[in-house]
DNA sequence: TTTATTTACGAAACCGGTTTCGTTCGCTTC
DNA sequence: GAAGCGAACGAAACCGGTTTCGTAAATAAA
């Protein structure tokens, strides 16, 4: 058994309100009271019990951050930097992964609702159209921030980075280094950012007067196998692409890996130009040219922005749209 | 104001604690009141209150993973396989991230004894001689269970992996292939598994009559700008080593760039082997030759025994220490 | 018919901090 | 010397479920 205010109060003679406001240093109290606490508490090495004044004061001082995965550099990154932030808020940050599977997603934002976390960092997973429970928080007021996957649908604050530039300029990238044939590996799901990116990469090719094929536009879903055999289909044809934009990190070293098994070169047969912070692109083989969002900063945007609502007493309008450009990063992988 | 049972037991005219138990499916109410009550909650969209059915039943339902950080692929594969295991009894995962800072990490710790979580998975960070809060949490017979970091004076469950045998194959590999002067990339902190790898890099090195070279053995620390400038003047002296055994994911990819920087070719001026779980190793330039954790069955195994220790009911001795092996996937990076 | 037992539910204590609202006591003020 | 006031602390309500214990009615056992 814990040691408790009461017990404290028992032991000091006091009342427990009185132990209460001296641990929360309340100018109630007298200075030798509070020396007098302190030092036994202290001494009875009393930890408060945090159910009991969040129960109270209708608080947890948590954050949630909602991501599909944790493997992916963009994601570990971001969380360091909502974790900067968080900390000098005191505030503790609890990651909860979804695997991109939208029903986890679901049963873990209805369970929000239990007081678990003041507020909620969301980069939403893919998956059939959403639905309710994201819906019911940002409805019922709930401190909702989106970070690089939002929902548009869905009015609360978001920071983004500019994914339709993005795709624009990668694919342009791949053009200008002599690409015609230029696949983009996307999701089948609808995600906004996917979405954007490809209408990027679509307008590139529109405006190089490349005909757009649809065949070369592959939804990849969640399984690797059939993704791998998927790409691996794609680049087995004779007329396979000679240029290949992955929007995402896993479909992009997933195709690496795949040329390696068709022995096909990289970037003399085929060049790949992939959306991600990997620090290991540069000693991948070849090293790959990125395009990379500011996976830190986004982090630490999207964290002060939850702060702002929490800490905002009035009810401004907070729903912001902040964007941060990414930057293309040019390496092997595009070379001439 | 959300919904309280008191508010749902006013509207049905029940009492408080006949809602308690119809909602909890209690076998002392009637199917028929059952019925209504859960009918009724569900119309109000009622969502219990996380913190008043914690502070009564001492029980959070969650459980902490604490590891330095998540950028690695050891621990975003154990991650995954500790909520796999989580998700099955109804936990959640929350995930601690120290940056291998001792003293985030005790403040985690210590933060522990509030209730915030049921149990902790944890894998220590380096740094000074660890000290009070984690053997605090473990004398009060606090859940806790270490993978692949683990303090060996804390008498607790332990996951971990050969680290002496893999540090001696890796090594033996090294020389397998023709190198003679050999480093070791560890770290300045003394931070067990990496002395085991180390022990077992110089038991190899003594079996095969290599005289060891202490300036070959590196200490690294947590400053990658730091570990650059060590590793970087290491390879830069003329008597440079020609295998590099990487005890860390980190130290070994920073050792590739450092490769590239200095026109160093691996395999053939410099060998390198590294511990490592990264999927990417197959796709770096050269693919990097692994000693390879079996990350997500970690996680699962560490996992499965914080919930034997949560479950148990009578106090038998459940400070196991089970070893799972490693193994060594041969690449191009140590290529003859 | 009387006595156990079971069924279904209610009243109230409880978990451990927090907060409100008094109540002393000492001191100033007119 | 009565009224006014702030400082320091106590009693009790409160947050919202959970749990124990009690009770009335219904059913079973004797």
């Amino acid at each position: 058994m814990g040691i408790t205010i009461r017990k404290i109060a028992k032991d000091l003679q006091l009342a427990v309100s009185t132990v209460s406001k001296a641990l929360s240093d309340s100018h109630e109290i007298s200075a030798e009271t509070k020396r007098r606490v302190l030092e036994y508490a202290e001494k009875l090495d009393y930890v408060p019990n945090l159910y009991a004044s969040s129960l109270k004061q209708r608080k947890s001082h948590n954050i949630a951050v909602v991501i599909p995965e944790v493997a992916d550099s963009f994601f570990s990154s971001a969380i360091n930097g909502i974790e900067s932030v968080a900390q000098t808020k005191g505030y503790h940050v609890i990651v909860y992964l979804t695997h991109e599977d939208l029903k986890k997603e679901e049963s873990i934002l209805r369970d929000f609702r239990g007081g678990r976390v003041d507020g909620v960092l969301i980069s939403v997973s893919g998956g059939a159209k959403r639905n309710s429970p994201i819906h019911d928080l940002s409805a019922k007021k709930f401190p909702l921030v989106f970070f690089d996957r939002a929902c548009e649908e869905v009015e609360a604050a978001k920071v983004l980075t500019d994914d339709f530039e993005s795709g624009y300029k990668a694919t342009q990238h791949l053009i200008d280094r002599g690409c015609q044939k230029i696949s983009f590996l996307g999701t089948s799901e609808d995600l906004e950012i996917i979405n954007l990116r490809r209408m990027g990469y679509e307008s590139a090719l529109e405006a190089n007067k490349i005909k757009l094929k649809k065949k070369f536009e592959l939804k990849c879903g969640n399984s690797e196998e059939e993704n791998y055999s998927l790409i691996h289909k794609m680049l087995c044809r004779k007329d396979r692409p000679d240029g290949i934009v992955g929007s995402i990190e896993k479909l992009t070293t997933l195709s690496y890996s795949i040329c390696y098994d068709l022995r096909l070169k990289i970037p003399r047969d085929i060049k790949i130009i992939g959306f991600s912070s990997l620090p290991f692109a540069s000693i991948l083989n070849p090293s790959l040219t990125t395009i990379t969002q500011p996976a830190y900063e986004m982090g630490r945007t999207a964290a002060t922005l939850l702060f702002n609502i929490l800490e905002n007493k009035k009810g401004e309008v907070l729903n912001q749209r902040i964007i941060l450009p990414s930057s293309l990063m040019e390496r092997s992988s595009t070379k001439k």
